[in-house]
DNA sequence: GTCTATATTCCGATAGAC
DNA sequence: GTCTATCGGAATATAGAC
């Protein structure tokens, strides 16, 4: 759906396109880039491998297609703005609801890919930074407004590790409420402390 | 070295044993369990890969033997005991200085292998259960122990992964000793906080 | 203790017929 | 739009000679 925009020419009828997209997001969050092979997304979406190839190119650029990346700037900018003495509840929710639960398939293909592919690394890197920092040092004063955004990111990225990669118990069957709970005061912390 | 307790028979003299480990683990650590190969490992060590399976039998078993996982008991217990008021700093250090800078090799395997490796995925999972959790309990009162373990753990798995795989900057190029400064406060809260 | 040889399976990508 | 066929390579593991 976020890249059927095409200009013109309308597209097949058959719905493989699809399918293959739909069975690549599937595996690539399950065994990451590295593990997933062209052949088998084309034999689970039941189509020929050289038709993986035909619409995509490459196996990079199929990667790079199955990735719902872009958040929503207008959402993001409602979380970040506002009472600062709440930022740490908003940012808290955002990454449970809207980033772990919502996008869960593309946080964990952009995990499981980037500790073994420096081109997924660079992909989770710029997300990392484009988002979270630079959209904070809009919205948060002082000169370690990025190290305060990756101070979070990284805690929340440690957190979805654990549960939803490691599934260490208890944190993994929590309820995303009450993780929220949790975390907050610590991103209260990182976002408005004084930093030593 | 952790493992030459051998009980009588004295090893081969070629040192092609711990010529294998060291190389085992340098790969391992670099590109993880499923994308180091043991053909990969036999020729960067300068041996046959059928020596390989000689001496640890699988690929498995090789990348057990190359972890250095125990740590000091008694080290473990110096670092929880004492003013608990300061235990958050004392376990920030702990996780830099012994776990993330004189075991680097053994985290970036584990961490590395874990996302895509289910087996490595259950080594990871029982040492952040056993060495943190378990001892924890003995030390924190209440039956949120092992969940205040496991956000410390989560934290600080993030930030590793923040700094040595992912090289967020500015985080990646920080003194360990400031982020010492920077985590402790944070890890303090989750160890004595009234969680909510 | 060390090696050769091999069985078996899988990979990404390409060329081109239909 | 979909497929067959294939190139060139790499993987784990085993059997067994020296």
């Amino acid at each position: 759906m976020l890249n059927s925009a095409r200009t013109g020419r309308r597209p097949g009828e058959s719905g493989s396109r699809e399918a293959i997209l739909r069975t690549a997001r599937t595996l690539f969050a399950g065994k990451g880039y590295d593990g997933t092979s062209v052949r088998a997304v084309a034999a689970r979406a039941g189509v020929d491998p050289g038709l993986v190839m035909h619409f995509f190119g490459s196996k990079a650029e199929l990667f790079a297609h199955s990735l719902e990346l872009p958040f929503d700037p207008a959402e993001l900018e409602e979380v970040l703005s506002g009472d600062r003495s709440t930022l740490g509840r908003r940012i808290a929710t955002f990454y449970l609801k809207r980033v772990f639960h919502d996008r869960a398939q593309t946080v964990l293909s952009l995990l499981r890919s980037s500790v073994t592919n420096a081109e997924a690394a660079a992909m989770l890197r710029r997300a990392v930074e484009a988002s979270a920092i630079a959209l904070l040092r809009r919205h948060l004063p002082g000169r370690d407004a990025a190290l305060r955004g990756e101070l979070v990111a990284s805690h929340m990225m440690g957190v979805f590790l654990a549960r939803h990669i490691l599934r260490i118990e208890p944190l993994a069957s929590l309820d995303e409420d009450r993780v929220i709970e949790l975390v907050a005061p610590a991103l209260q912390h990182y976002l408005t402390a004084r930093l030593r």
